[in-house]
DNA sequence: CTTGTGACTGACCATATGGTCATTGTAATA
DNA sequence: TATTACAATGACCATATGGTCAGTCACAAG
């Protein structure tokens, strides 16, 4: 590390406590919900005092933007990775379809409280449909493309692009409530040939 | 009516009030989510004092159930009866997004409570589920009976149907965030649409 | 070892709010 | 009209919990 951005033991401490009560935090927000997710909870989780967390963040809403921010944008920069690697309008459709329900299995506790997001705290709204809304955009640009290149019939992209957001949604939904079918593969296999079939054009 | 079920004035009051306070609690739930929603406002709302409320509900949970519960079973027996009354496959495909589509304009509080349905309480969810249930298993029977006619390709029916669910709640939800992106049938025939040709049997 | 710094602690406070109940109002009945 | 029954009221209580801050203590510096 370059002089000078070298961390100071302050830093690495503080960093590190800060990250130890952001995963506590998500923790108890994902079995709670935001009303629910007691302060002091977090804290025993955390193992730090209560007044500890107010030395790291403002309030209980900070704590709970800073979670989300944090897991949305990984999330986002993950998905949008996974479409640009991705080559044909086929493959990036299973890409997104399969990194969010990897997703979803590797970090449940952060997929319980998207779910749940009753969006109580206003910023976080409609901050929350921007990183939903761009890697759904980039999808649609690829649908986008392909349909003029004529790979696909004609549609109106941005809408089928939130069609396959939403059906992947709902069915991580269903995994987290226990009704999981079939493996993470598969799942996203039955999603882009459903939605493939619907983009086919038609002879 | 018939003799003996004649309601007395003291139940047409009962029943009167306690349809005020439900469509008071909706009112409030819808705008505050559930811990939001503070009982003084819902009697305040309803015209009544707190302490009324107790006389016909045991607890703010009660009331939040009771709001679900009536509004689940008038949605999932409107969304029934409509699939019913469709014959072709498709044509029930096209009511099941409408009627979905028309109840969350029409009753947009109610729907906004189903958005932010963190199921808190731990009945509501399990309930809740089976009230969605039934309607997108009746789709689903309807695919299964067209898959074996040989009108649509063979799909695995349930799934399929939680899909044509998936978005037509995602549809729904963009539009009470102000993303409407045209009239109600038109979101619904392009659902259907989508959807179909999804289902066509390739050539 | 001594001392100074500031991270850390947790008892405490202020407030919000679900729920209660003694009191009051009102309408049916005799 | 007087009596009775019970619905309605809202001040009040108990509790939960977000947030504070005076005091403690570990650790680094000299």
């Amino acid at each position: 590390m370059a002089r000078g951005t070298m961390k100071t033991k302050q830093q690495i401490v503080s960093e590190f406590r800060r990250g130890e009560i952001i995963d506590a935090a998500r923790s108890v927000f994902a079995r709670r919900g935001f009303s629910g997710g007691i302060m002091e909870e977090i804290a025993q989780e955390a193992g730090v005092a209560k007044g500890t967390i107010y030395l790291y963040f403002r309030s209980k809403t900070e704590i709970y933007k800073a979670v989300l921010e944090h897991d949305m944008k990984t999330l986002k920069q993950d998905t949008l990775d996974r479409i640009d690697a991705a080559r044909s309008l086929r493959e990036k459709i299973e890409a997104f379809t399969l990194v969010r329900l990897e997703n979803s299995e590797a970090r449940k506790e952060f997929f319980r409280i998207m779910d749940s997001e009753q969006a109580n705290l206003a910023m976080t709204r409609s901050q929350f449909r921007n990183w939903l809304r761009e890697p759904v955009l980039r999808l649609a640009a690829a649908i986008e493309d392909a349909s003029r290149r004529h790979e696909i019939r004609p549609v109106p992209a941005e809408r089928v692009a939130w069609n396959i957001a939403d059906m992947t949604r709902g069915t991580i939904q269903r995994r987290l409530l226990g009704f999981s079918e079939g493996s993470l593969r598969e799942e996203s296999e039955f999603l882009t040939e459903f939605v493939w079939a619907a983009l086919a054009i038609r002879t």
